[in-house]
DNA sequence: CTGAAAGCGCTTACAG
DNA sequence: CTGAAAGCGCTTACAG
């Protein structure tokens, strides 16, 4: 149906460059040894035909597909697109593609997905997403169609694959004595949602920052929160309305720590002056904020890029050369300094205690 | 090298059904005419058998890859994710899968990976985000390729290609009006980018609205901004300062909104009691923030699906059979009342005209 | 309404 | 280091 220029095939380019279709492929595979001379005259009939291989003779005839599934749930809003953006990146410096779905309906639904996801695509491996990454039953289909696959921060059953992750726990830790550092002493904290391992990690490290420190938290400055701005107003609330006000507010992610933010405002209460607030995750938000937030960069593009490339280079094929360290990527988040935290000189807290 | 269970063919579900795999092809394609008995045979087949089609024989084999790519160029955070939720949502329908990239850099670069991924994807047709939509050069690099396109909410150059798009003009009309409805006369607005139709269209449908109420709108209520949280910020400083505050702001995005929200906090006001605020495209902070805000909901995924719908139909193929109904397709918008408007009942505006 | 043949554009063995 | 042959799993004409 497609009215289409002429399309240009290996044949043309083999004829250009006086060599077989079979040379043509070895060169572009950066396969076996082909000879220089030959090599060069191949790739100038490529560049001169503007030639591109077709993906689809590609994946019928051989083993790879050149295509790479992203898999997902129920993320919140902007992590997929900014998840994409990291792994479009990298398959574009390696002639892959992406192909996206989404996971739908009961359990039942999402294997089904899942299976028929991979049967009729035949993509090379799959990255799942969190919390879809967290279910065993999609992750046994998923083995049973033999189709390679990386989880992206997985909370559970760490062995049933590899991985890419950051360290929460560190993240929270090294947040918290930026705090410290800060002056701080008596510092709110508002957990994340308790069904996702992330806020447990974070939780652990605030309170062993404060431990190592020998710094106190009364019960009234922990407060249960659900990654909603909502939560976060609700929690802030309660803790700004303390007659032992915290100098300082660490939010489980960005959106409650706008909230805190919101909160403060309501309580005629000014940001950092009054009470300082930081973040995690540093989404769009925690910088078109004002003030703008403190908060831990996830490196959601970077663990993308790493995803990708764990697939790409067909390690996860072959389950005896898959070593130790293919298994667990852990990458590197980054504090980001702004304008929500500030030092805290007069150390008026009426507990410190170190 | 991928480990995979037998593949199972159009052949093996010939076999089973007895009959041959032109048949099978038929009936999988909802084409031409086949028996009843015979198509019955086949579908029983392919259930037992749990056959999936693999779409590379059946790109390189016939006309249609059965993908549909998605290219965008820096829409706005979750803009993206939002999308595809719709397409997905269609694509899984019929068969089909997405293959999404980000086209890059400056305007040489976005086309020529505009013309690559066309070339090495093979996708059955395009569908371009804005504002990737409004590059020409994009577009006729498309045109060259023979692959059908559909851009979504496009600015300039609207004969180039079908389009899918809102009544952006229609939608700030009807929210002026219920403004009006509730009894307010002193109505400000913050503009968006002025590099974006919509922003015009959506300023055209406040003022027309006000002047078809005979309602006067002074200078000073009128405030340019950027669709940025920051800018509608500075925008809403300046309007609450105002000696003649007005009672209702309508910001034209909802993070513009969101700014006013709290703008009005800092200034000891309350929203809705002390002034109302209204937004546009419901995104998910519309409805998290507190007040949640009335707004325009953007019905994003339903013009997905219709992109997906016009590609898959295959009426993009042939400008004949193209009808000019194809060519412009405007979704509903919806209007979406929540707590941030309040009915002013004390009409005290000081210079209601009507 | 159904089928036998050819071919889509590549890659995988198998030779040399 | 290079090539001739076969085949991946479908669909498109062409017959009947």
């Amino acid at each position: 149906m497609k009215s289409e220029q002429k399309n240009i095939t290996i044949q043309h380019v083999a004829e250009r460059a006086g060599v077989s279709k079979m040379t043509v492929s070895r060169v572009l595979n950066h396969d076996s040894k082909v000879s220089d001379s030959t090599r060069t005259k191949v790739m100038d009939a490529v560049q001169e035909l503007n030639y591109r291989p077709n993906i689809s003779a590609r994946q019928l005839a051989g083993s790879k597909s050149y295509f790479i599934g992203l898999l997902y749930d129920n993320p919140s809003q902007g992590y997929v697109s900014q998840f994409l953006l990291g792994a479009l990146k990298r398959c574009r410096a390696s002639g892959y593609h992406m192909v996206v779905d989404e996971c739908q309906g009961g359990l039942q639904d999402k294997v089904r997905m899942t299976r028929d996801f991979v049967n009729t695509t035949r993509v090379d491996g799959v990255i799942l997403l969190p919390p879809l990454c967290d279910i065993p039953e999609v992750l046994d289909t998923l083995k049973q169609s033999g189709t390679p696959f990386v989880r992206i921060a997985p909370d559970v059953d760490l062995e049933a694959s590899p991985y890419v992750c950051m360290d929460d726990y560190q993240a929270a830790y090294e947040m918290t004595n930026e705090l410290i550092q800060a002056g701080h002493r008596d510092i709110a904290f508002i957990i994340g949602h308790p069904n996702q391992g992330a806020s447990r990690l974070r939780y652990q490290g605030f309170l062993d920052a404060l431990r190592s420190n020998r710094i106190n938290c009364p019960p009234e400055y922990i407060e249960q929160g659900y990654f909603t701005y909502k939560s976060g107003l609700q929690a802030a609330t309660k803790l700004l309305g303390l007659g032992n006000r915290p100098t300082a507010i660490f939010a489980s992610n960005d959106d409650m720590a706008a909230a805190v933010t919101s909160a403060a405002h309501i309580h005629g209460l000014s940001v950092p002056e009054d009470v300082s607030v930081v973040g995690f995750d540093d989404v769009e938000l925690a910088s078109s904020l004002w003030p703008p937030l403190t908060t831990i960069r996830q490196p959601i593009a970077e663990m993308a890029e790493a995803a990708i490339e764990l697939i790409r280079s067909g390690k996860l094929n072959n389950e005896r050369t898959l070593r130790r360290s293919d298994y667990r990527h852990v990458i590197d988040f980054e504090l980001v300094r702004r304008e929500s935290l500030r030092t805290k000189n007069e150390a008026i807290s009426q507990r410190s205690v170190g």
